[in-house]
RNA sequence: GCGGCGGUGGCGGAACUGGCAUACGCGAUGGACUCAAAAUCCAUUGCCCGCAAGGGCUUGUGGGUUCGAAUCCCACCCGCCGCACCA
């Protein structure tokens, strides 16, 4: 027997057990009344090793996996990388080694690294999105879009970063730059290819009730997919005899209507000047604008510009000339690029306006100073003055619609997805350019369109497999002609978006999948993850889904029934990073002390769905109760059992009882796992104090001590996987992951005696005891007998008594 | 500006349904063991007054509801995150 806690002998010996006997592993056949669970943490993408963000998320689906397995479940926990992408790309770049090469290093070291963890992951699912024999599949998911017409080449205005040398979806902007490295995006006019998921826009949007996700995640979508509900109305301008549409919210708004805005991109503005005087002067203020980056153009407190056109449209509702400006505050990428402006009810158009020496008309009696967006009766609004602005909406759009000068209208800021790249290192998008046939689908059977090797992974603004001529030049698969492979890759978030439908018949290499199986395990019923995916990642695997389900693939609409967001480990207040030198590897303390300490901290630092601060005290305190239970349990080992417990039960018991309620609560319905991890320690403690009794030769029984002790370790497993099992062999002989979870008994978690607080006024004045059932009567008397009670009391009248059974006791005196 | 999350000891945090505020851990202090140290074990530890018995105060701030509020309501302050000229 060893003297001292030894993790790295006692992993390493469980660890041999799981993968000798494959453990993990899980067959999709399933007998009749076994309930199926699947629990996923996002795909790590694989670069240099793992991280804290990692470690936490993993100890997170694992400590949910154990527990399933225990409570007769199931459980699919596989694992796989997110091997595609630029990090991989541009280490090629400074050093030549081949992305495949730094790549499959990296897997490996990952994986190392999980297994040292002993995470309970079924590897026979395992695979990368790199490889062949996966991507193959991502490619044939294209074609099936492509052939419903969900994916489609269009030129339009797009992102394009300058430093990464390739365009970059709308999801992948952020403020203006570029998500990946920080570069302000420019917009460039490229042709590119497109997922048409604004088709799904209005079910990714109501099916959101369908999920168990948080509330900030839920609002983070719904926000971004932006359905706003309105009008469209046509605004003539006679000059041109051209029609101008618009998209409004407020067609209530209407006949406040002072003059009409188009963007600086809108393709009418230059011909609604040409030849005329302020043909100049509106070409400059083009020509800036669009120069002008997404980050310069939305910053906030910016002064409103613009120009007058020196041309007007008419208000389809009041027959008024108004006139047209060209303003940068107009977006062309929403509605139509053109607005109505009502100065009077819109702040924009307000401050507009107001620069312009405009005229404000205020058509609604809203509360408030100009602008103002409230309600009230509608005035200066012809035959509709005195009704209310919002009855008035519908009959306006009734009317409009009638005269042929509007409609209902729904809009949305949610744009179609983006996914062609300028890249290498992706999925190469499976179709040829052909003179005669257009673009024609690489047929199935020829799938993979395997990536080629290349010499030169620089960009160049166009995609490095350009230069790969022997790959490029196809014959045309249509009509033999010579023709051109598409040279441009897919987004990565193509492939992360079905994988864990892969992961539910990974082996199968005659189909993406078999829909029974899949049908059988999805929806995911527990998703793990950062918030830092609350839009891109989540909502492009949604819209996969419902395309697939539309397809006839999937049988279910949603992936995700359950969805936990993970918060950040930071270190000294920040996040962690190389600049500011404070990143600190799992690895540093797995070797220290090893993976179940480490585990079991970063479960135990705090609520798992808000960010943590990693303290290296801290850690020592965890590994501190760890080799507290290991010695415990390692001594109790060498005791006799002893004969069977006392007539009453102990309080340990009862403690121990106390645990098993708390630890299955606060794993299975709160996902409290620092109180959970807290319960097991308090158990601990107590059982301690409780083998002081033992060998002061009290009334402790040597197998209540056992019982407690093979309880901790069978509750710690969960968490410290390793050492519960250990713990739980010393004590028992078996092994804890084939025993149910436990179940406390009722009985024992009811105390014959409780401590009744006694207050006066509300003030805690005297604890008592009394039996566990004492009637009210009772439990009043016993805190009256109480003297420091009587002392307070002597000398008032008790007005009044609460008594909260088993609880409290509270008089109210004068 | 809009939306969300949060503010509790020296620190991380607990208190689930309005009923003992500060569980558990860290840190600190004292003690045991030791020649000594480490490790380990035991005890104390919200703040203030007091020799003590005891008393008072305390969950960002100010009000309110209630026998009773960290928890509910109103007003406000601070911090973090997301969105932001989306018509």
């Amino acid at each position: 027997m060893a003297e001292r806690y030894d993790p790295k002998a006692i992993e390493a010996r469980w660890q041999q057990v799981w993968a000798d006997e494959r453990t993990w592993e899980v067959a999709n056949e399933t007998a009749p009344g076994v309930e199926r669970s699947y629990v996923l943490e996002m795909l790590p993408y694989p670069s240099g090793e793992p991280h804290m963000g990692h470690l936490k998320c993993y100890s997170i689906g694992d400590a949910i996996a154990h527990f399933r397995r225990r409570r007769g479940m199931r459980v699919l926990h596989p694992m796989g990388y997110d091997a595609f992408g630029l990090p991989a790309e541009n280490h090629a770049i400074k050093t030549g080694q081949h992305p495949r090469d730094s790549t499959a290093e990296s897997i490996a070291e990952f994986k190392r690294q999980f297994l040292e963890w002993g995470i309970s992951i079924d590897w026979t699912r395992e695979f990368g999105t790199h490889e062949p024999r996966y991507y193959r599949w991502t490619q044939w998911i294209f074609l099936r879009l492509l052939e419903r017409g969900l994916a489609y080449r269009q030129e339009a205005a797009v992102n394009w970063c300058p430093k990464d040398q390739t365009v970059l979806a709308n999801e992948q902007v952020v403020d203006g730059r570029c998500e990946r490295c920080g570069t302000p995006v420019e917009a460039r006019q490229l042709e590119q290819w497109f997922l048409k998921i604004t088709d799904y826009a209005d079910r990714l949007l109501d099916d959101l009730a369908t999920v168990e996700w948080p509330e900030h995640v839920v609002t983070m979508q719904r926000n971004w997919i932006g359905r706003s509900e309105g009008a469209q109305v046509v605004f003539r301008c006679d000059a041109l005899g051209a029609d101008y549409p618009i998209f409004t919210t407020r067609p209530d708004t209407l006949f406040g209507a002072t003059f009409f805005v188009m963007a600086p991109e809108h393709p009418d503005v230059i011909r609604l000047v040409e030849g005329t005087e302020r043909e100049a002067e509106v070409r400059d203020y083009v020509n800036r604008a669009v120069r002008e980056s997404a980050e310069e153009r939305g910053a906030e407190a910016r002064e409103k510009t613009g120009v007058p056109l020196g041309r007007t449209v008419t208000n389809p509702v009041n027959g008024e000339e108004i006139p047209i400006f060209v303003a940068d505050y107009v977006l062309m990428e929403y509605g139509t690029g053109a607005i109505m402006a009502v100065p009077a009810h819109d702040e924009r158009d307000f401050e507009f306006a107001r620069r312009f020496g405009l005229p404000v008309r205020r058509v609604i009696d809203c509360e408030g100073e100009l602008p103002c967006t409230g309600d009230g009766a509608m005035v200066n609004g012809g035959r509709f003055d005195g009704r209310h602005n919002r009855e008035a909406f519908a009959q306006i759009v009734e009317w409009l619609e009638s005269e042929g000068r509007g409609r209902p209208a729904v809009n949305y800021k949610l744009r179609d997805w983006l996914v062609s790249r300028q890249r290498y290192w992706g999925c190469p998008i499976p179709v040829v350019h052909c003179d005669r046939c257009g673009l024609v689908p690489v047929p199935d059977e020829d799938l993979p369109v395997e990536l080629p090797d290349v010499e030169d992974y620089a960009p160049r603004g166009r995609s490095p497999l350009a230069a790969a001529e022997d790959w490029v030049r196809v014959p045309c698969p249509r009509c033999g002609e010579e023709a051109r492979r598409e040279t441009d890759t897919m987004d990565t978030f193509v492939d992360s978006s079905w994988y864990f439908l892969r992961y539910c018949d990974a082996l199968n290499d005659t189909a993406a999948w078999d829909r029974a199986v899949v049908d059988a395990w999805m929806p995911v019923d527990q998703y793990i993850g950062g918030v830092e995916h609350a839009i891109l990642h989540l909502m492009y695997a949604r819209f996969f889904v419902k395309a697939l389900a539309d397809i006839g693939l999937v049988g279910f609409q949603e992936p995700f029934a359950r969805l936990f967001t993970q918060g950040m480990i930071t270190r000294e207040g920040s996040k962690m990073s190389k600049s500011r030198g404070n990143v600190i590897s799992p690895r540093d303390y797995v070797d220290r002390y090893g993976a179940d300490t480490a585990r079991c901290y970063i479960l135990y630092i705090g609520p798992p769905d808000q960010d943590a601060d990693w303290s290296d005290e801290g850690v020592g305190g965890i590994h501190r109760f760890l080799a507290r239970l290991w010695r415990i349990a390692s001594d109790v080992a060498e005791r006799a059992p002893g004969a069977a417990a006392g007539a009453a039960p102990s309080p340990l018991l009862r403690k121990a009882h106390w645990a098993i309620d708390k630890v299955t609560s606060d794993l299975g319905e709160r996902f409290a796992f620092n109180t959970a991890i807290a319960a097991v320690i308090e158990l601990v403690n107590d059982a301690y104090r409780y083998r002081e009794e033992l060998v002061a030769g009290g009334e402790a029984t040597a197998a209540d001590l056992r019982f407690a002790v093979a309880t901790a370790g069978s509750l710690i497993f969960p968490f410290a996987p390793h050492l519960g099992a250990e713990v739980y062999e010393l004590m028992t002989g078996r092994r804890v992951w084939e025993e149910p979870w436990p179940e406390a008994d009722p009985a024992l978690l009811v105390a014959e005696e409780v401590e009744l607080v006694v207050q006066v006024n509300g003030k805690l004045r005297d604890r008592v005891r009394a039996p566990a059932g004492a009637a009210e009567e009772e439990q009043e008397r016993l805190a009256r007998e109480s003297p420091r009670v009587a002392a307070q009391l002597d000398g008032s009248d008790v007005v009044k008594t609460v008594v909260v059974p088993g609880k409290l006791v509270n008089f109210v005196v004068r």
